[in-house]
DNA sequence: GCGACCATGTAACACGTTACATGATTGC
DNA sequence: GCAATCATGTAACGTGTTACATGGTCGC
Protein backbone atom coordinates (compact mmCIF):
# COMPACT_ATOMS: atom_id res chain seq x y z
CA UNK A 1 0.00 0.00 0.00
CA UNK A 2 1.15 3.43 -0.95
CA UNK A 3 2.16 5.81 1.61
CA UNK A 4 -0.18 9.22 1.85
CA UNK A 5 2.09 10.99 -0.20
CA UNK A 6 1.83 8.00 -2.81
CA UNK A 7 -2.21 8.70 -2.42
CA UNK A 8 -1.77 12.64 -3.27
CA UNK A 9 0.82 11.75 -6.27
CA UNK A 10 -2.57 9.90 -7.38
CA UNK A 11 -4.44 12.05 -6.85
CA UNK A 12 -2.85 15.12 -8.82
CA UNK A 13 -1.81 12.00 -11.65
CA UNK A 14 -6.11 11.49 -11.76
CA UNK A 15 -6.26 14.98 -13.08
CA UNK A 16 -3.94 14.56 -16.15
CA UNK A 17 -0.03 13.30 -16.52
CA UNK A 18 2.77 15.16 -15.06
CA UNK A 19 6.50 15.09 -14.95
CA UNK A 20 7.94 14.51 -11.25
CA UNK A 21 8.80 18.09 -11.84
CA UNK A 22 5.44 19.18 -12.67
CA UNK A 23 4.62 17.84 -9.20
CA UNK A 24 6.59 18.97 -7.38
CA UNK A 25 5.50 22.13 -8.62
CA UNK A 26 1.70 21.72 -7.50
CA UNK A 27 2.82 20.47 -4.33
CA UNK A 28 3.73 24.07 -3.45
CA UNK A 29 0.81 25.81 -4.48
CA UNK A 30 -2.33 24.07 -4.71
CA UNK A 31 -1.68 20.94 -3.17
CA UNK A 32 1.15 22.06 -0.69
CA UNK A 33 -2.37 23.77 1.29
CA UNK A 34 -3.27 20.53 2.54
CA UNK A 35 -0.16 18.10 1.35
CA UNK A 36 3.57 18.87 0.87
CA UNK A 37 6.67 17.26 -0.21
CA UNK A 38 10.12 18.11 -1.97
CA UNK A 39 11.26 16.55 -4.91
CA UNK A 40 13.47 14.50 -3.57
CA UNK A 41 10.47 12.54 -1.79
CA UNK A 42 8.22 12.24 -4.85
CA UNK A 43 11.15 10.89 -7.56
CA UNK A 44 11.86 8.10 -4.81
CA UNK A 45 7.84 7.80 -4.34
CA UNK A 46 7.30 7.68 -8.03
CA UNK A 47 9.18 4.79 -8.33
CA UNK A 48 7.38 3.11 -5.62
CA UNK A 49 4.27 3.79 -7.21
CA UNK A 50 5.85 2.74 -10.54
CA UNK A 51 7.44 -0.49 -9.09
CA UNK A 52 3.57 -1.67 -7.39
CA UNK A 53 2.55 -0.69 -11.09
CA UNK A 54 0.31 2.10 -9.99
CA UNK A 55 1.70 4.45 -12.28
CA UNK A 56 3.22 4.10 -15.56
CA UNK A 57 5.71 7.10 -18.01
CA UNK A 58 6.30 7.84 -21.37
CA UNK A 59 9.94 9.00 -21.69
CA UNK A 60 10.71 12.12 -24.03
CA UNK A 61 14.38 13.35 -24.41
CA UNK A 62 13.79 16.98 -22.11
CA UNK A 63 16.58 18.69 -21.02
CA UNK A 64 19.60 17.83 -18.11
CA UNK A 65 21.23 14.37 -18.21
CA UNK A 66 18.26 12.04 -17.85
CA UNK A 67 15.28 11.59 -20.21
CA UNK A 68 11.94 13.39 -19.06
CA UNK A 69 9.08 11.21 -17.70
CA UNK A 70 5.68 11.71 -18.05
CA UNK A 71 3.65 10.17 -15.83
CA UNK A 72 0.49 8.75 -15.86
CA UNK A 73 -2.06 6.14 -13.92
CA UNK A 74 -2.75 3.03 -14.83
CA UNK A 75 -5.60 1.68 -14.50
CA UNK A 76 -5.00 -0.33 -11.14
CA UNK A 77 -3.81 2.97 -9.86
CA UNK A 78 -7.23 4.77 -10.45
CA UNK A 79 -8.71 1.96 -9.01
CA UNK A 80 -6.27 2.08 -5.53
CA UNK A 81 -7.13 5.63 -5.55
CA UNK A 82 -10.51 5.63 -5.29
CA UNK A 83 -10.77 2.94 -2.82
CA UNK A 84 -8.59 4.95 -1.02
CA UNK A 85 -10.98 8.16 -0.92
CA UNK A 86 -13.37 6.80 0.81
CA UNK A 87 -11.63 4.72 3.62
CA UNK A 88 -11.47 6.76 6.81
CA UNK A 89 -8.03 8.83 7.02
CA UNK A 90 -5.49 7.11 9.38
CA UNK A 91 -5.59 9.18 12.31
CA UNK A 92 -2.20 11.20 13.18
CA UNK A 93 -1.46 12.99 15.94
CA UNK A 94 -2.42 16.76 16.77
CA UNK A 95 1.05 18.86 16.92
CA UNK A 96 0.95 22.10 16.96
CA UNK A 97 3.50 24.44 18.38
CA UNK A 98 1.41 27.49 19.41
CA UNK A 99 -0.83 25.83 21.43
CA UNK A 100 1.95 24.22 23.07
CA UNK A 101 3.77 27.50 23.75
CA UNK A 102 0.82 29.04 25.06
CA UNK A 103 0.13 26.23 27.16
CA UNK A 104 3.88 27.58 28.58
CA UNK A 105 2.59 31.11 28.10
CA UNK A 106 1.93 31.51 31.77
CA UNK A 107 5.53 31.98 32.59
CA UNK A 108 6.23 34.51 29.69
CA UNK A 109 6.05 38.25 29.80
CA UNK A 110 2.35 39.13 28.58
CA UNK A 111 3.41 42.08 26.34
CA UNK A 112 6.29 39.55 24.60
CA UNK A 113 2.90 37.08 24.20
CA UNK A 114 0.76 39.51 22.87
CA UNK A 115 3.23 40.33 20.08
CA UNK A 116 3.46 36.57 19.15
CA UNK A 117 0.04 36.45 18.52
CA UNK A 118 -0.49 39.98 17.01
CA UNK A 119 2.08 38.58 14.29
CA UNK A 120 0.31 35.25 14.17
CA UNK A 121 -3.03 36.86 13.67
CA UNK A 122 -1.16 39.26 10.97
CA UNK A 123 -0.47 36.01 9.09
CA UNK A 124 -3.67 34.63 9.26
CA UNK A 125 -5.62 37.67 8.10
CA UNK A 126 -3.50 37.75 4.97
CA UNK A 127 -4.02 34.16 4.22
CA UNK A 128 -7.80 34.76 4.84
CA UNK A 129 -7.76 37.87 2.32
CA UNK A 130 -5.78 35.54 0.01
CA UNK A 131 -8.28 32.16 0.24
CA UNK A 132 -11.35 35.10 -0.20
CA UNK A 133 -10.23 36.36 -3.53
CA UNK A 134 -9.42 32.67 -4.77
CA UNK A 135 -13.22 31.70 -3.73
CA UNK A 136 -14.53 34.66 -5.92
CA UNK A 137 -12.55 33.23 -8.63
CA UNK A 138 -16.01 30.47 -8.47
CA UNK A 139 -18.28 32.02 -10.29
CA UNK A 140 -20.46 28.87 -8.73
CA UNK A 141 -19.79 26.05 -6.10
CA UNK A 142 -18.45 23.23 -8.50
CA UNK A 143 -20.92 20.39 -8.98
CA UNK A 144 -19.42 17.05 -7.81
CA UNK A 145 -18.00 14.50 -10.35
CA UNK A 146 -15.91 17.88 -11.52
CA UNK A 147 -12.23 17.91 -10.22
CA UNK A 148 -12.94 21.86 -8.79
CA UNK A 149 -15.35 20.22 -6.92
CA UNK A 150 -11.91 19.45 -4.71
CA UNK A 151 -10.19 22.38 -4.91
CA UNK A 152 -13.24 24.20 -3.93
CA UNK A 153 -14.02 22.11 -1.13
CA UNK A 154 -10.67 22.28 0.39
CA UNK A 155 -10.17 26.15 0.14
CA UNK A 156 -13.75 25.97 2.04
CA UNK A 157 -11.94 24.18 4.79
CA UNK A 158 -8.77 26.21 4.93
CA UNK A 159 -10.37 29.28 4.91
CA UNK A 160 -12.95 28.29 7.58
CA UNK A 161 -9.88 26.88 9.46
CA UNK A 162 -7.71 30.16 9.28
CA UNK A 163 -11.21 32.05 10.73
CA UNK A 164 -10.86 29.93 13.60
CA UNK A 165 -7.65 30.51 13.96
CA UNK A 166 -8.08 34.47 13.71
CA UNK A 167 -10.50 34.27 16.40
CA UNK A 168 -8.52 32.77 18.75
CA UNK A 169 -5.53 34.89 17.96
CA UNK A 170 -7.89 37.78 18.66
CA UNK A 171 -9.54 35.95 22.04
CA UNK A 172 -5.86 36.12 23.11
CA UNK A 173 -5.11 38.79 23.00
CA UNK A 174 -7.97 40.46 24.32
CA UNK A 175 -6.79 38.21 27.72
CA UNK A 176 -3.26 39.14 27.37
CA UNK A 177 -3.87 43.10 27.06
CA UNK A 178 -6.78 43.17 29.58
CA UNK A 179 -4.77 42.02 32.48
CA UNK A 180 -1.14 43.93 33.45
CA UNK A 181 -0.51 46.87 31.87
CA UNK A 182 -2.18 50.44 31.80
CA UNK A 183 -0.92 51.79 28.35
CA UNK A 184 -4.07 52.58 26.71
CA UNK A 185 -4.05 49.92 23.84
CA UNK A 186 -5.62 46.78 23.42
CA UNK A 187 -7.06 44.71 21.19
CA UNK A 188 -10.24 45.51 19.62
CA UNK A 189 -13.71 43.69 20.25
CA UNK A 190 -13.56 39.91 19.00
CA UNK A 191 -15.73 36.93 20.27
CA UNK A 192 -15.06 36.05 23.60
CA UNK A 193 -16.07 32.40 23.51
CA UNK A 194 -15.91 29.71 21.17
CA UNK A 195 -19.86 28.21 21.51
CA UNK A 196 -21.68 31.51 20.09
CA UNK A 197 -23.27 30.61 17.01
CA UNK A 198 -22.21 27.38 16.45
CA UNK A 199 -25.49 25.84 16.85
CA UNK A 200 -26.96 22.99 19.09
CA UNK B 1 18.68 23.96 20.87
CA UNK B 2 16.46 21.26 21.91
CA UNK B 3 14.03 19.63 19.61
CA UNK B 4 10.18 21.00 20.06
CA UNK B 5 9.44 17.83 22.18
CA UNK B 6 12.29 19.46 24.08
CA UNK B 7 10.41 22.15 24.85
CA UNK B 8 7.36 19.99 25.10
CA UNK B 9 8.96 18.02 28.34
CA UNK B 10 10.24 21.39 29.70
CA UNK B 11 6.88 23.12 29.65
CA UNK B 12 5.84 19.89 31.61
CA UNK B 13 8.43 19.94 33.86
CA UNK B 14 7.85 23.61 34.22
CA UNK B 15 4.70 22.70 36.38
CA UNK B 16 6.50 20.11 38.62
CA UNK B 17 9.11 17.52 38.70
CA UNK B 18 7.99 13.62 36.81
CA UNK B 19 9.41 10.69 36.16
CA UNK B 20 9.93 9.78 32.38
CA UNK B 21 7.08 7.35 33.15
CA UNK B 22 4.54 9.93 34.34
CA UNK B 23 6.12 12.34 31.54
CA UNK B 24 4.35 9.75 28.83
CA UNK B 25 1.64 10.00 30.75
CA UNK B 26 0.69 13.39 30.62
CA UNK B 27 1.96 13.75 26.77
CA UNK B 28 -1.11 11.24 26.28
CA UNK B 29 -3.51 13.08 28.00
CA UNK B 30 -3.29 16.83 29.10
CA UNK B 31 -0.64 17.90 26.25
CA UNK B 32 -1.42 14.89 24.04
CA UNK B 33 -4.31 17.30 22.56
CA UNK B 34 -1.37 19.45 20.52
CA UNK B 35 2.12 17.37 20.71
CA UNK B 36 2.35 13.65 21.90
CA UNK B 37 5.20 11.40 22.21
CA UNK B 38 6.24 7.86 23.30
CA UNK B 39 8.30 6.90 25.96
CA UNK B 40 10.92 5.53 23.82
CA UNK B 41 11.33 9.20 22.29
CA UNK B 42 10.81 11.42 25.74
CA UNK B 43 13.75 9.24 27.14
CA UNK B 44 15.78 9.90 24.93
CA UNK B 45 15.12 13.27 24.43
CA UNK B 46 15.46 13.34 28.40
CA UNK B 47 18.80 12.13 27.88
CA UNK B 48 20.03 14.96 25.19
CA UNK B 49 17.99 17.33 28.03
CA UNK B 50 20.24 16.29 30.42
CA UNK B 51 23.84 16.56 28.74
CA UNK B 52 22.46 19.72 27.65
CA UNK B 53 22.52 20.93 31.18
CA UNK B 54 18.51 22.27 31.34
CA UNK B 55 16.99 19.37 33.64
CA UNK B 56 18.67 16.85 36.19
CA UNK B 57 17.09 13.77 38.18
CA UNK B 58 16.75 12.83 41.62
CA UNK B 59 17.44 8.93 41.49
CA UNK B 60 15.02 6.75 44.02
CA UNK B 61 15.48 3.34 43.67
CA UNK B 62 12.02 2.47 42.05
CA UNK B 63 10.50 -0.61 40.67
CA UNK B 64 12.23 -2.35 38.16
CA UNK B 65 16.00 -2.75 37.18
CA UNK B 66 17.34 0.57 36.73
CA UNK B 67 16.62 3.78 39.14
CA UNK B 68 13.16 5.73 38.85
CA UNK B 69 14.63 9.25 37.59
CA UNK B 70 12.49 12.57 39.10
CA UNK B 71 13.74 15.12 36.27
CA UNK B 72 12.99 18.65 37.12
CA UNK B 73 14.32 21.61 35.28
CA UNK B 74 17.61 23.50 35.97
CA UNK B 75 17.86 27.87 35.69
CA UNK B 76 19.26 27.23 32.32
CA UNK B 77 16.21 24.87 31.49
CA UNK B 78 13.57 27.27 32.87
CA UNK B 79 15.59 30.21 31.50
CA UNK B 80 15.69 28.33 27.81
CA UNK B 81 11.97 27.65 27.81
CA UNK B 82 11.12 31.09 28.47
CA UNK B 83 12.96 32.56 25.83
CA UNK B 84 11.24 29.65 23.21
CA UNK B 85 7.93 30.77 23.99
CA UNK B 86 7.68 34.03 22.91
CA UNK B 87 9.50 32.85 19.57
CA UNK B 88 7.63 32.64 16.68
CA UNK B 89 6.27 28.31 16.00
CA UNK B 90 8.54 27.81 13.28
CA UNK B 91 6.30 26.45 10.65
CA UNK B 92 5.35 23.45 9.72
CA UNK B 93 3.70 22.33 6.26
CA UNK B 94 -0.02 21.66 6.59
CA UNK B 95 -0.47 17.67 5.95
CA UNK B 96 -4.46 16.78 6.43
CA UNK B 97 -5.42 13.55 4.97
CA UNK B 98 -9.26 14.06 5.04
CA UNK B 99 -8.74 17.40 3.02
CA UNK B 100 -6.77 15.07 0.52
CA UNK B 101 -9.45 13.11 0.18
CA UNK B 102 -11.48 15.85 -0.33
CA UNK B 103 -9.82 17.20 -3.17
CA UNK B 104 -9.54 13.48 -5.14
CA UNK B 105 -13.41 13.22 -3.83
CA UNK B 106 -15.32 14.29 -7.31
CA UNK B 107 -13.69 10.07 -8.57
CA UNK B 108 -15.93 8.57 -5.75
CA UNK B 109 -19.28 7.82 -5.13
CA UNK B 110 -21.08 10.81 -3.34
CA UNK B 111 -23.01 8.43 -0.96
CA UNK B 112 -19.65 6.83 0.33
CA UNK B 113 -18.02 10.42 0.76
CA UNK B 114 -20.89 11.05 2.46
CA UNK B 115 -20.44 7.82 5.09
CA UNK B 116 -16.79 9.22 5.46
CA UNK B 117 -17.81 12.55 6.44
CA UNK B 118 -20.69 11.62 8.69
CA UNK B 119 -18.01 9.49 10.54
CA UNK B 120 -15.72 12.05 10.64
CA UNK B 121 -18.61 14.79 12.02
CA UNK B 122 -19.27 12.20 14.61
CA UNK B 123 -15.84 12.15 16.07
CA UNK B 124 -15.97 15.91 16.13
CA UNK B 125 -19.23 15.96 18.04
CA UNK B 126 -17.93 14.06 20.68
CA UNK B 127 -14.90 15.60 21.13
CA UNK B 128 -16.97 18.90 21.68
CA UNK B 129 -19.10 17.19 23.92
CA UNK B 130 -15.85 15.74 26.00
CA UNK B 131 -14.12 19.63 25.22
CA UNK B 132 -17.26 21.61 26.43
CA UNK B 133 -17.45 19.77 29.66
CA UNK B 134 -13.74 20.52 30.60
CA UNK B 135 -14.57 23.80 29.83
CA UNK B 136 -17.43 24.05 32.30
CA UNK B 137 -14.86 22.47 35.03
CA UNK B 138 -13.21 25.74 35.29
CA UNK B 139 -15.31 27.89 37.01
CA UNK B 140 -14.07 30.74 35.91
CA UNK B 141 -11.42 31.50 33.32
CA UNK B 142 -8.03 31.41 34.77
CA UNK B 143 -5.80 34.86 35.33
CA UNK B 144 -2.75 35.27 33.27
CA UNK B 145 0.80 33.48 35.42
CA UNK B 146 -1.18 30.59 36.62
CA UNK B 147 -0.59 27.27 35.08
CA UNK B 148 -4.10 26.88 34.34
CA UNK B 149 -4.31 29.42 32.02
CA UNK B 150 -2.17 27.89 29.42
CA UNK B 151 -4.55 24.70 29.68
CA UNK B 152 -7.61 27.02 29.00
CA UNK B 153 -6.07 28.83 26.12
CA UNK B 154 -5.03 25.43 24.82
CA UNK B 155 -8.49 24.00 25.34
CA UNK B 156 -10.36 27.24 23.95
CA UNK B 157 -8.24 26.76 20.93
CA UNK B 158 -9.23 23.11 20.56
CA UNK B 159 -12.87 23.12 20.95
CA UNK B 160 -12.90 26.01 18.54
CA UNK B 161 -11.11 24.19 15.98
CA UNK B 162 -13.28 21.13 16.51
CA UNK B 163 -16.39 22.86 15.79
CA UNK B 164 -14.80 24.63 12.51
CA UNK B 165 -14.47 20.80 11.28
CA UNK B 166 -17.75 20.10 12.23
CA UNK B 167 -19.14 22.97 10.50
CA UNK B 168 -17.00 21.81 6.99
CA UNK B 169 -18.39 17.87 7.76
CA UNK B 170 -22.01 19.22 7.31
CA UNK B 171 -21.38 21.63 4.46
CA UNK B 172 -19.70 18.47 3.04
CA UNK B 173 -22.40 16.16 3.61
CA UNK B 174 -25.28 19.39 2.47
CA UNK B 175 -23.44 19.49 -0.60
CA UNK B 176 -23.18 15.23 -1.07
CA UNK B 177 -26.60 14.96 0.12
CA UNK B 178 -28.07 17.57 -2.44
CA UNK B 179 -27.10 16.27 -5.94
CA UNK B 180 -27.40 12.72 -7.40
CA UNK B 181 -29.93 10.75 -4.77
CA UNK B 182 -33.27 11.24 -4.32
CA UNK B 183 -34.26 8.85 -1.56
CA UNK B 184 -35.15 11.40 0.86
CA UNK B 185 -32.44 11.92 3.41
CA UNK B 186 -30.33 14.74 3.32
CA UNK B 187 -28.10 16.84 6.03
CA UNK B 188 -30.34 19.57 8.18
CA UNK B 189 -28.98 22.65 7.71
CA UNK B 190 -26.13 24.12 8.44
CA UNK B 191 -24.10 27.58 7.37
CA UNK B 192 -23.42 27.45 3.80
CA UNK B 193 -20.66 29.50 3.99
CA UNK B 194 -17.51 30.24 5.93
CA UNK B 195 -17.98 33.90 5.37
CA UNK B 196 -20.70 34.38 8.24
CA UNK B 197 -20.25 36.20 11.16
CA UNK B 198 -16.60 36.52 11.36
CA UNK B 199 -16.75 40.38 11.35
CA UNK B 200 -14.67 42.61 9.12
C1' DG C 1 -0.59 -17.05 40.46
C1' DC C 2 -2.05 -13.35 37.17
C1' DG C 3 -2.71 -9.06 35.29
C1' DA C 4 -2.30 -4.08 35.74
C1' DC C 5 0.70 -0.58 36.63
C1' DC C 6 5.26 1.44 37.41
C1' DA C 7 9.68 2.12 35.35
C1' DT C 8 13.69 2.34 32.01
C1' DG C 9 15.98 1.52 28.08
C1' DT C 10 17.56 -0.13 22.75
C1' DA C 11 16.95 -1.20 17.70
C1' DA C 12 14.87 -1.16 13.26
C1' DC C 13 12.28 1.21 10.25
C1' DA C 14 9.31 4.89 7.92
C1' DC C 15 8.83 9.49 6.71
C1' DG C 16 10.53 14.07 5.70
C1' DT C 17 14.17 17.80 5.03
C1' DT C 18 18.48 19.58 3.51
C1' DA C 19 22.20 19.33 0.82
C1' DC C 20 24.84 17.43 -2.95
C1' DA C 21 25.26 16.52 -7.97
C1' DT C 22 24.34 17.19 -13.03
C1' DG C 23 23.11 19.60 -17.16
C1' DA C 24 20.21 21.66 -21.23
C1' DT C 25 17.19 25.52 -22.88
C1' DT C 26 15.37 30.19 -22.83
C1' DG C 27 15.30 35.12 -22.08
C1' DC C 28 17.97 39.24 -20.75
C1' DG D 1 27.77 35.60 -20.50
C1' DC D 2 24.33 34.95 -16.65
C1' DA D 3 20.30 33.77 -14.32
C1' DA D 4 15.99 31.41 -14.26
C1' DT D 5 13.52 27.45 -15.43
C1' DC D 6 13.15 22.66 -16.56
C1' DA D 7 14.50 18.11 -15.22
C1' DT D 8 16.26 13.92 -12.55
C1' DG D 9 18.46 11.73 -9.16
C1' DT D 10 21.41 10.28 -4.35
C1' DA D 11 23.07 10.75 0.55
C1' DA D 12 22.99 12.23 5.23
C1' DC D 13 20.43 13.46 8.86
C1' DG D 14 16.47 14.44 12.11
C1' DT D 15 12.10 13.09 13.86
C1' DG D 16 8.67 9.74 15.09
C1' DT D 17 6.65 4.85 15.41
C1' DT D 18 6.78 0.02 16.42
C1' DA D 19 8.72 -3.60 18.48
C1' DC D 20 12.00 -5.76 21.54
C1' DA D 21 13.81 -6.39 26.31
C1' DT D 22 13.65 -6.37 31.53
C1' DG D 23 11.66 -6.66 35.99
C1' DG D 24 9.43 -5.17 40.57
C1' DT D 25 5.03 -4.13 43.36
C1' DC D 26 0.11 -4.27 44.30
C1' DG D 27 -4.59 -5.88 44.24
C1' DC D 28 -7.57 -9.77 43.09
Amino acid sequence: MPSTLGFAILAVLARGARTGYELTAVMGRPVGYFWTARHSQIHTDLQKLLADGLVRFEAEHGPGPQDKKVYHLTPEGMAALRAWVTEPPRARPERDELVLKTYASWLADPAEVAGLFRAQLALHEERIAQYESQQADFAETPSLGEPSFGNYAALWCGLSYERHRADWCRWMLARLDATPRADGLRAEGSSEDPRRDTGH
